[in-house]
DNA sequence: ATGAGTGCAAATGCTTTGCATCCTG
DNA sequence: CAGGATGCAAAGCATTTGCACTCAT
């Protein structure tokens, strides 16, 4: 989905058009990375030196509840943000940190995904994380398959 | 898995074996609930009142790299530790935060899991998080669908 | 006896909050 | 022009760290 268009939908539901929130939504949109608050906020502060954190919190917030973004928490620590809506999955490097959407499988697996509702629970959505190694990180790892490098250290940002 | 199977095993994985590490142990093991680390330190407390955060900590990170517990990120803010080593998914409810386990589909949609591997991504595990509200919450969802409670109340602890 | 493990307290990092001010609709 | 949004700074949690001391092996 384009920046219009999701500035279009910010208005809809309800919230007003900031400055601070068409460039945090710029920003979201043209990053594929799932940045964190902190991130966007040091990125945004440099065309915005007034920017403060509560404003990207706040507008991150709104937007996840508006379900015009979504919050994810793949690793301790920071959450990251991801302005993608369209059903998928995501890769997650244990080496690094890095985050990737994978498409999600379609056809009978995709099918068999939703599972047996227990005891009254309602199922709003399925996540799934692929957790392992990307390429780079694979490479430096010792044969043991124990990380060479420890892991947390800066993501990669591709 | 019991108590004195994961002890033996902390000690083959070239860990000591010391009073602190059995109470923790002993508190992961029984409690299904995927407590946090400072839920674990505010119970151990009470009986070892000299248990630290740090010895917590320590513990369950220790642990976890032995493969003896896993640590889930499923939600912002704390971790919850895990003790139950089969493979199982997660049922995470957005009301109250209540964790609960799910055994694994079987069969076919179970085959259907691992995904195409994506440029020399190592797939370690798949992790299904399965989001909703648990019953209990769901009798308080407002027809809209909102939730008529914040999220941020003490999680449920069954 | 030796080094892994512990306890304490301070530090760090992410996120939230309170409140006065601003500005979109 | 009213109420939502912003900016700033301080507070709140979860987690990590440094270091002297202790104890399991």
């Amino acid at each position: 989905m384009n920046v219009d268009a999701i500035l279009q939908r910010v208005r809809t539901a309800g919230l007003k058009l900031t400055p601070q929130r068409v460039a945090i939504v710029q920003e979201l949109v043209q990053d594929p990375t799932h940045p964190t608050a902190q991130e966007l906020y040091e990125r945004l502060r440099r065309a915005q030196p007034t920017m403060s954190f509560a404003t990207v919190y706040n507008t991150l917030d709104a937007l996840a509840a508006a379900g015009l973004c979504s919050s994810l928490a793949l690793s301790p620590g920071a959450s990251r943000f991801d302005a993608n809506m369209a059903p998928h999955d995501h890769l997650v490097c244990d080496g690094c940190g890095l985050v990737r959407d994978v498409h999600r499988m379609v056809g009978k697996a995709a099918e068999a995904l939703p599972p047996p509702p227990t005891d009254g629970f309602q199922v709003r959505a399925v996540e799934q994380i692929y957790r392992g190694l990307c390429a780079d990180c694979a490479r430096i790892t010792e044969p043991t398959g124990r990380l060479a490098r420890p892991r947390s250290e800066t993501p990669a940002q591709r």
